[in-house]
DNA sequence: TTACAAATGCAACAATGTTGCAATAAAATG
DNA sequence: CATTTTATTGCAACATTGTTGCATTTGTAA
């Protein structure tokens, strides 16, 4: 936790530590409502903060769903400052409408003729493994 | 433009009208911001709540990507009131900035073990073809 | 342990989105 | 096509979300 904030180059700060301990707790990605209300106890700006310096130090990344508040989930090792890695694709369970990052081996491949694709993002939704 | 309307059996107004060829006019999808710009004078309350009909009914549907704001864009023909269909895929120009619907002839499949995949959504980033 | 740089918290503000309700306009009916 | 019914609009007021400047406090490095 601690050796996270160091790696990325950042001051190791009480508050930060404890956002990051609620984004460690949870192994998918969630909404800032709950990183509040996982708190108690915060000041809003200084969040806002964290979360924007995170997003900016690839600590962090945001998943954005058609109609849904962000969602923010740690980072796995291959996200960098300059670029967010997602080799793996963000699935919304539309029952129990936990927001899981799910890796995979294969990343399908687009190609749109004319057009230089660098990055791709994919979204699902459909049942998780718990509710199918 | 009406029979847009009236087929999604909603009242013909000349604001939903004005907001509709706004939509018309740009063939990409667009923030909310360049459709109250283009309408110049509006109320933002109807526009707020336009908009929500508009997708409720599924004349528009949303673009959200990662640390942008919404755009909306109008849907194809095969979109209806249960389930936007995104047989395209939503590309991002690095460089101009524009959001672009891009048809393709073979959407690709994705599957993941154990989970039941109901909607995909593509998002991809990089160079339009304009700007390649 | 001190000096410097960075993070925090407060006040104040800006942008974005929502709700109840009265006035108004569109649609349905005879 | 006039009238009734139903839906839409706009206002006021409010709720939520996100931002900025600045003084205070804390972390880091020497």
């Amino acid at each position: 936790m601690e050796n996270l904030l160091k790696r990325k180059k950042i001051s190791v700060t009480p508050f930060r530590e404890r956002v990051l301990s609620v984004f460690a707790k949870y192994s998918n990605a969630i909404p800032l409502s709950l990183v509040e209300k996982e708190l108690k106890v915060y000041n809003r700006i200084t969040l806002y903060r964290t979360i924007k310096l995170f997003l900016e130090k690839g600590i962090i990344h945001e998943i954005t769903l058609s109609g849904e508040v962000s969602n923010f989930g740690i980072c796995s090792e291959n996200c960098d400052t300059i670029m967010h890695q997602h080799r793996h694709i963000h699935f919304k369970c539309t029952k129990c409408g936990i927001i899981y990052c799910v890796e995979v081996d294969t990343f399908p491949t687009v190609t749109l003729p004319g057009y230089k694709i660098s990055q791709l993002e994919i979204q699902a939704t459909g049942l998780c493994k718990n509710c199918n």
